[in-house]
RNA sequence: GUGGUUGUAGCUCAGUUGGUUAGAGCAUCAGAUUGUGAUUCUGAGGGUCGUGGGUUCGAGCCCCAUCAUCCACCCCA
């Protein structure tokens, strides 16, 4: 038997770790730096945690785990008056536990479950694995990691304007070039408010959410599909049409939806954050109408972030999130309001491949190998190396005293940049042999001396 | 869920209109070198050609099915 993974799971070799590190380790720090503290949830939720929370389509992706024992134990007792199925049971009959989907509902349940111990705001950062059970294609994994960080329990524009910060901070310093695209739900809500279809909110955020991809004409297409008068349709194609700066955008947004309060407040607080923007520098940051993605529970700000550099294939985004107002009602804590953003490790991790923007880690596994010539040679090194070791050096000791050849291979392999030799003369005169791998200089050294060289 | 792509050694891939025992490079292991890696030379192992069926005297190649893969749509990080 071959052996293999599931669809869309992958394995991370330590090349590939020490890699994956440098993403997860910058990303912690500039969570940290912004008063935001871990947690971590369970990797599977109950189901009645999950169900509901993302749409028809995404319940569709959820991993449900069935349950353990003799998960059809009892079933045809309990539905014995009642026709189910073909099959006799309903998915909720086997399977009461599910995969996370995200973080952020997670999040949600763990902010109701532990209000009591929470001082809000809650400032949290998460980094784990979340599972979908899509089709993988590129940058689409069935099991990634994403990382989340959320205030939670403050209303303030401030707390968007710091997770913009932190987008800028995070990918100024992987290098990234970005462009950062901020929207407002509530704008998207006006706009369907003034074209008579409030009801239709949703069908309207997926239409217009792939102007970028399918045109201005496909887009009214599917607006007429979705039963939006040619009116309506017209006056959406106008205010999307609308290009040019934030101000010019949100004037021509003033005029046409006057008449909707919701709407009124979107533009409102737009223009908050960008008021406030010219203090920080952000140069990235752009109000773009067409962005309307977003899980179903977004309620104010939109943030997405796309990757600018050429050199990358990516069009779909790195980075996404936005303003949520009752995710905690629903588990019975209501009028909590939170905002948060998820970085895609994965995807981020694939760009930097892409425009080979990862930095050279080659010096950060082990300094130097210690040749093992046998048993009293072996212990020997083993003080020098417990020596070095203390001293913050990265060193290892060969396990087998076998052919010298197969070990300086294995230095090289590792990429190790000294090897010592150590044997009975070695013992004899205290001294310490030690090969440049790069070069293949060879020298005898004392124990200060080495510790010199290493340092 | 829908449409397409590709499946040959651990990896990347050749393989002629269907014709004898299916190849290369890299990687691995061993030796040349009993205290010296990367470089050089020599050798070895590794394949039911994704799987099952069909056509044929004969199939890696043609046909059907199936599974896997990657890409696009849907949706999303």
């Amino acid at each position: 038997m071959k052996p293999s993974i599931p669809k869309g799971t992958r394995d991370f070799s330590p090349g590939e770790m020490v890699r994956r590190n440098f993403i997860f380790d910058t990303v912690r720090n500039v969570f940290q730096r912004y008063g935001f503290q871990q947690i971590e949830t369970p990797s599977m939720e109950n189901l009645s945690t999950l169900e509901g929370k993302y749409g028809e389509e995404g319940d569709k992706l959820l991993f449900r785990i069935i349950n353990s024992g003799d998960p059809f134990g009892g079933i045809k007792e309990k539905h014995a008056d009642e026709k189910i199925s073909d099959f006799g049971f309903r998915i909720s009959d086997i399977a009461e536990k599910g995969l996370r989907y995200d973080l952020t509902v997670p999040f949600a349940r763990y902010v109701v479950q532990h209000q009591n111990e929470i001082t809000f705001p809650f400032k949290r950062f998460q980094i784990q694995p979340v599972w979908r059970a899509d089709r993988p294609q590129k940058g689409r994994y069935r099991e990634f990691y994403q990382c989340d960080v959320d205030v939670i329990g403050s209303d303030s524009l401030l707390n968007e304007l710091e997770l913009i910060q932190i987008i800028d901070d995070v990918f100024s310093q992987l290098q990234i070039d970005v462009t950062i695209k901020i929207n407002n739900r509530k704008i998207l809500a006006g706009l369907a408010e003034v074209a008579g279809a409030k009801d239709k909110i949703i069908d309207l955020t997926v239409a217009i959410d792939k102007l970028d991809k399918i045109g201005i004409e496909k887009v009214k297409e599917e607006l007429a599909g979705k039963g939006f008068s040619s009116a309506s349709i017209g006056w959406i194609e106008e205010v999307l049409k609308v290009k040019g700066d934030h101000k010019e955008m949100l004037g021509i947004l003033k005029n046409h939806l006057s008449s909707s309060e919701t709407g009124k407040k979107g533009i409102e607080e737009i223009e908050t954050i960008f008021a406030l923007n010219p203090e920080l520098k952000i140069q990235n940051l752009e109000l773009d109408l067409s962005l309307a993605r977003g899980l179903n529970y977004y309620t104010g700000a939109i943030i997405e972030v796309k990757v600018n550099d050429k050199r990358s294939t990516f069009t779909s985004s790195i980075c996404g999130g936005g303003r949520y107002d009752d995710l905690t009602g629903i588990f019975g804590l209501p009028n909590v309001s939170g905002v948060g953003i998820s970085f895609g490790a994965d995807r981020i991790y694939d760009v930097l491949e892409e425009i080979n923007g990862f930095p050279d880690f080659s010096s950060v596994s082990t300094k130097i190998l210690f040749v093992n010539f046998g048993e009293a040679e072996a212990n020997h090194c083993l003080k020098l190396v417990r020596h070095l070791r203390d001293d913050g050096i990265n060193a290892e000791l060969f396990p087998d005293a076998v052919k010298m050849k197969k070990q300086m291979a294995y230095a090289d392999a590792k990429k190790i940049p000294y090897v010592a030799l150590i044997g009975s003369e070695e013992i004899k005169s205290g001294e310490i042999t030690v090969r440049t791998m790069g070069t293949g200089e060879q020298s005898k050294v004392t124990m200060d001396e080495l510790l010199h060289l290493l340092k």
